[in-house]
DNA sequence: TACAGAAATTAGTCAAGGCTAAAAAAATGT
DNA sequence: ACATTTTTTTAGCCTTGACTAATTTCTGTA
């Protein structure tokens, strides 16, 4: 059994890799610093992964995962996953909730208690925020959508993901409305970066940030 | 947030001074053969858990666990057992599975999550082996039991409580039907610590253990 | 091209919580 | 009563994964 800070280390690895701009190095600050460790922490740590062949260090350039490494750290983000989606499913958890709880299950889990849950959610293949759960064997579906940022005026689309980053947004985005399914259309952006007017489904109106509308992934409707 | 070790030890002394024998001391050596752990380890463990009054130690006599000690242990318990029922009624897990997957998951729930499954059991007050379940206070009932060894000849009786220590012993209880709510009556003794004959149910007679029924507690019938 | 500032690494500590081996204390048996 | 055995404690070490401070390497700009 791997620590917990080995997992914890590989999924965030994971998620920097994945996450925007592709030409984005995955550096010993930036590691440290989502993991909220010292910069000299995340260097030991890197050093011990390459050891174990999890991951490759290109020293001053940056990280890349090993097949062995994704294959853990997609292990965890599937924990992770399921774990927030049952809490929020079977035990009525909020969407603002479910990321800290996860967190600290995420390692205790067995396999038994996977199965179990994945059975009991009926196999999803969704997490609670939209965000896709790699299967048993390290299969995960690459869903790329566009953000409600981006959506141009005028187009009517349904949120499938929004960002599982900042709790607090969450709640805001929960009291607004704005959840998985729910329509949405851009009637006004405000220019110099400033807020967008949103129709959220049909009966209200909503001003919102750029940086909430960055947040929230959406599909358009054809 | 106290370590994962330290609840682990508390738990156990609680549990090595709430059983059987009362004139029976917590020792070094019980407690570090109960852990799984070096005596020396042990001893280092006791120490810190003084310093940090939790337990009173009194050198080569045994140790003692002060009201803040008793409160974590309880705590501790409390999550493990509420855990184990929820394993079992919500997640379908079997007799013999629950304590693992409990020990583990006991020390990485909040609060939050300790409330949502005692609501969601519909706030139990024993456990799936029949232990009683500690209250969010602390408090904890004193249900004593005879065994199932121990029972005269013919007394009807049922079963209210099992020990949960041996995996292995647990499933063959199940094959056998022996379960919570199971009605017994003892038909026969074995001379020389032998077997007991066992009518389960009203349907079936077995020949049981006395180790097996040593773990076995009932509540003769009036 | 040189150099300042940023990023990464190295060196040295620390706390937890294990371990073994050796010493000390207590218990036991004749 | 004392020698032997058992139990407990002490001493010293190890691994994990953090930290700070110091140093090295890289990079962008003058």
């Amino acid at each position: 059994m791997l620590s917990q800070a080995i997992e914890d280390y590989l999924k965030f690895i994971y998620k920097l890799q994945h996450s925007g701009n592709p030409e984005q190095r995955v550096t010993t600050s930036v590691i440290a610093e989502r993991l909220g460790v010292s910069a000299a922490s995340a260097t030991n740590m890197i050093k011990k992964l390459a050891e174990m062949h999890l991951l490759v260090h290109a020293p001053y350039q940056g990280v890349e995962l090993t097949s062995a490494g994704e294959k853990i750290a997609l292990e965890t983000i599937r924990h992770h996953r399921l774990i927030e989606l049952y809490l929020a499913q079977a035990l009525g958890y909020s969407w603002d909730q479910i990321d800290a709880e996860a967190d600290r299950l995420e390692h205790a889990i067995s396999e038994e208690f996977e199965d179990r849950i994945d059975k009991a959610l009926g196999y999803p293949t969704v997490g609670a925020h939209g965000e896709p759960i790699p299967t048993k064997h390290g299969q995960i579906e690459d869903l790329e959508y566009g953000r409600l940022s981006d959506l141009a005026i005028g187009q009517p689309a349904v949120i499938r993901r929004v960002s599982d980053r900042n709790p607090e947004m969450l709640r805001y985005m929960e009291r607004l409305g704005l959840q998985l399914g729910t329509r949405v259309e851009v009637r006004e952006k405000a220019p110099f970066s400033g807020p967008l007017q949103v129709q959220i489904d049909a009966d209200n109106e909503e001003s919102l940030g750029l940086e909430v509308a960055h947040n929230i992934f959406v599909d358009a409707d054809d």
